[in-house]
RNA sequence: GCCGGGGUGGCGGAAUUGGUAGACGCGAGAGACUUAAAAUCUUUUGGGGUUAAAAACCCCUUGCGGGUUCGAGUCCCGCCCCCGGCACCA
């Protein structure tokens, strides 16, 4: 037998496509658009492991099903290229990270390419080019026109290991995101988005996406939405009041007693001696631990609550008059709420277990369970509110605080605003410019980009100013609006910035190849393409990108630049494949899987057919070196069917066949799975196989179904019958429900729904035929000798039911 | 603790949404080819029973225990386990 191989094949055909530029994004095309994007990769130096073309391999595949089922698809590639990994390769060696990511994209494009995959190259994009951040940079300006990019210096997430400042979603438990390190609180300044402003419309907006669901409640989770009231503690012997966040108001008449963040506005002010109290060292000796704590220390649900009272001030409870103890404690967090809390320890677990510890007083005002109750259920100790409901008690209350200017109604989010500055050299700078006069002064569109500066040093400098701060033909400049003398900003863009409008740059690289300003030479191009109908990636981007890139879009949506509020219509996530046996892939266990390796040894449409032969695309797998050999024998077989090939009529049979898998592969391509779609044509191969001749008409038509699996061996098999290349250029076969039909079906007899025979039978029968035919088989005579038969279910072509 | 997703042969996984459980692939067994091996081809392959053997036949089987139904992997109730995410969020 031949031996398939496929080194040859495959080169042949991705020259052909690169040199036919087949599958290049039509420009004014008639045909409905197709916008399929992947997830930009980061190019690091390792290169692909066989886990990252997974969702490529998917997207090709579609992109082909699409492109062949008439649509003008957009399917492109590009980088993500700003970065650590690059950056603290250059601190070690020396080498600029410029140098370095150009290395290792060549190397990136190299092993996509060998993988065959159809995007559409001249749209390629990397975020590190001046052209391309240049928009970055002007996206940014835009923001901070708005007033929705401000300076702040409140304490926020330190990595002292990668020395710069990160938002709360690069923080995973308590760790850097990035490298793992403990994650300090530091006071720095930092430029933050406002991406809160945004938060209602970001939750609400979820509902119209088709994303798979975890990921939406991820986001949900996040955004942390709380409706409920601020209600005003006066302080005695003080000017002050404390306000504090509840969802609980029907409960206020148990708070027994205030608990103050080690963060809180009032414990400061007793820090500076404006407010006196009797115990000022013991209150400053507990602050103080709270801070060496880290955040994974503090918020371990398994550790004991502390606190101090504050002794010598006492705060009212507006509701009853009554005056009770003010603590400071590190169980409540200083970046939610209010910094403060009512605590309530008979209806909720952490003030109960303060309360025990601490030996203060537990009040019960919610009947219905064993304290600490924190249900629904009748209201008791409560004054006039006594004897209603909870949920009724907590309008009330609410409404009572209003009236007394005690309170008001308040929706709280867990989501903060964004930290967007990081204290390191590879990111976008930061287009502004401090100046004595007048302030901070954005630079002008026309001056962008602003470049980032050539340097030697590369090493964060630790004190909260980037390596940046220390060139300084960068740092001292001009003035835009004055023309005195200005500082530039040092601080660069994070990581997640470039990847926020990225799916854009890829419309406008099909009007212009170097991204002109202004942003309106692109309205109709983005009124065409946007929004993104299918993206897909992996899930660890939930909070993330995937919520930097919604707010961006929403903000551009807002001053008019593009014209849907969303940016990615259907998302769907790749599940994780895993070394053979379940063990993640990783250097150090020895079992990472090159894709090179698989596509020299059985070449591309081997890996590309295995990758969705594995299991469903959204399910975890393991990778297995015998499964892909038997993607090669497929192949094998399909060849050794195309030998066979004849001018011969095809069988009502074959005919019928080869419909119900072009209806099987329709469909599951269009639900995306890929694994059933293989085995069906698997099936019909067999089959094929079997013949002494195999019509042509048939061969052809499978050889189109497969080709957006296996594109290089379908074009070499159509071109062996005689096609016009290419064969991904072909229509999609339809197919016949009248063809797709048997004419002869297989109906289950049953006795008592226990399968007990199957009859062949003409598609169509009758309950009285099948009946008779059933009553004489010795099989059904058996069961139902003795017995009379009491009821009988008939489904049409499928089943006979008897019950005796 | 809360929220999602799961549990089907030796393995990866199918099952038209209530209708022959185990498609397709891998692995394994037997045979053919070969001096031999690999590759390839043919064939068997959930477990058990019955049988001298085979055909045929029967029973059991989708994490566990109940239920609904003529009929349950699929629906309902109660458990157990695994994976992912969130977690002192007031």
């Amino acid at each position: 037998m031949e031996r398939y191989s496929p080194s040859k094949i495959e080169k042949k055909w991705q020259d052909y496509w690169e040199k036919e530029k087949v599958f290049k994004t039509e420009k004014d095309s008639k045909k409905p658009k197709f916008y399929c994007l992947d997830m930009f990769p980061y190019p690091s130096g390792e290169g692909l492991h066989v886990g990252h073309p997974r969702g490529y391999v998917a997207t090709d595949t579609f992109s082909h099903f699409k492109r062949m089922k008439g649509y003008n698809v957009l399917h492109p590639m590009g980088w993500d290229a700003f970065g650590l990994p690059a950056e603290n390769y250059a601190i070690k060696t020396g080498i600029h990270p410029k140098n370095t990511v150009e290395e290792n994209i060549k190397h990136f494009k190299k092993q996509l390419k060998s993988i065959g995959f159809s995007y559409d190259w001249e749209r390629e994009i990397n975020t590190t080019d001046k052209e391309y951040y240049k928009w970055t940079q002007w996206i940014f300006l835009q923001l901070f026109k708005k007033g929705l990019a401000y300076e702040d210096t409140r304490p926020i997430n330190w990595c002292p290991s990668c020395k710069t400042g990160l938002a709360n979603e690069e923080v995973v438990n308590g760790l850097c995101d990035r490298c793992s390190a403990k994650v300090e609180k530091k006071d720095i300044r930092q430029w933050v988005l406002k991406i809160t402003a945004y938060a209602d419309r970001l939750l609400e907006d979820l509902e119209e996406l088709n994303w798979p669901e975890p990921i939406k409640e991820m986001q949900r989770n996040w955004i942390g939405r709380s409706e409920g009231a601020v209600i005003r503690f006066s302080v005695s012997r003080t000017p002050f009041t404390v306000e504090v966040f509840t969802t609980r108001t029907d409960t206020l008449f148990g708070a027994t007693f205030l608990v103050l963040a080690p963060e809180h506005f009032l414990v400061k002010k007793i820090m500076e001696g404006e407010v006196e109290v009797e115990n000022k060292k013991e209150i400053e000796k507990y602050i103080k631990e709270a801070r060496k704590k880290s955040e994974l220390e503090r918020t371990d649900l398994a550790k004991e609550k502390t606190g101090v009272e504050i002794k010598g001030i006492k705060a009212v409870n507006p509701a009853n008059k009554e005056e009770i103890p003010v603590w400071v404690a590190d169980y409540v967090l200083g970046f939610y709420g209010k910094g403060s809390i009512m605590s309530v320890p008979a209806h909720d677990e952490r003030d109960y277990e303060m309360a025990e510890k601490h030996g203060l007083e537990v009040r019960k005002v919610i009947e219905g369970g064993e304290i600490p109750f924190t249900g629904e259920g009748k209201m008791v100790n409560s004054g006039k509110f006594s004897g209603m409901s909870s949920e009724e008690g907590r309008e009330k209350v609410l409404e009572e605080l209003e009236k007394e200017k005690k309170g008001k109604r308040a929706v709280n989010y867990k989501l903060g605003d964004w930290v967007f500055s990081r204290q390191r050299y590879w990111g976008e700078p930061i287009p502004l410019v401090h100046c004595k006069e007048c302030g901070i002064v954005p630079l002008e569109e026309k001056d962008l980009p602003l470049d980032l500066p050539e340097t030697e040093r590369y090493e964060p400098t630790g004190t909260g100013e980037s390596p940046l701060a220390g060139i300084e033909s960068f740092v001292n400049t001009e003035c835009p609006k004055c023309k005195g003398k200005g500082k530039r900003e040092t601080n660069t863009m994070p990581q997640w910035a470039g990847s926020c409008w990225y799916y854009l740059a890829f419309i406008m690289k099909g009007d212009s190849k170097s991204l002109n300003f202004p942003a309106s030479l692109y309205k109709e191009s983005f009124k065409k393409w946007l929004p993104v109908d299918l993206y897909v990636g992996g899930a660890e981007h939930a909070v993330l990108h995937l919520l930097y890139a919604r707010f961006w879009h929403k903000f551009l949506y807002d001053i008019g630049v593009v014209f849907t509020k969303e940016p990615f219509l259907e998302l769907k996530n790749q599940g994780l494949i895993m070394g053979e046996g379940g063990i993640k892939m990783s250097k150090s266990k020895g079992n990472v899987i090159s894709p090179d390796e698989v596509i020299k040894r059985d070449g591309a449409d081997v890996l590309r057919l295995y990758e969705m032969f594995l299991g469903g695309f959204e399910d975890r797998v393991s990778w297995s070196e015998d499964g892909v050999n038997g993607m090669k024998r497929f192949l094998e077989k399909v060849g050794e069917t195309a030998k066979k090939t004849g001018k011969q009529e095809p069988s009502r049979e074959i005919k019928t066949l080869l419909h119900k898998t072009i209806k099987k592969v329709t469909e599951d391509l269009e639900s995306f799975k890929f694994n059933t779609a293989i085995s069906s044509l698997m099936i019909l191969n067999n089959e094929m196989k079997k013949l002494e001749e195999v019509p042509k008409g048939i061969f052809s038509d499978f050889i189109k179904l497969l080709a957006p699996f296996a594109p290089h061996f379908a074009e070499e098999l159509w071109e062996k019958i005689g096609g016009e290349p290419s064969v991904l250029k072909q229509p999609w076969p339809k197919f016949d429900k009248e063809l797709a039909k048997e004419e002869e079906v297989t109906v289950v007899v049953q006795i008592n729904g226990k399968a007990r025979d199957t009859l062949k039978m003409p598609a169509g029968a009758d309950e009285k035929d099948v009946k008779k035919k059933a009553l004489q088989s010795k099989k059904v005579k058996k069961w139902t000798k003795e017995e009379k038969i009491k009821k009988i279910i008939f489904l049409k072509d499928k089943l006979i039911n008897f019950v005796v």
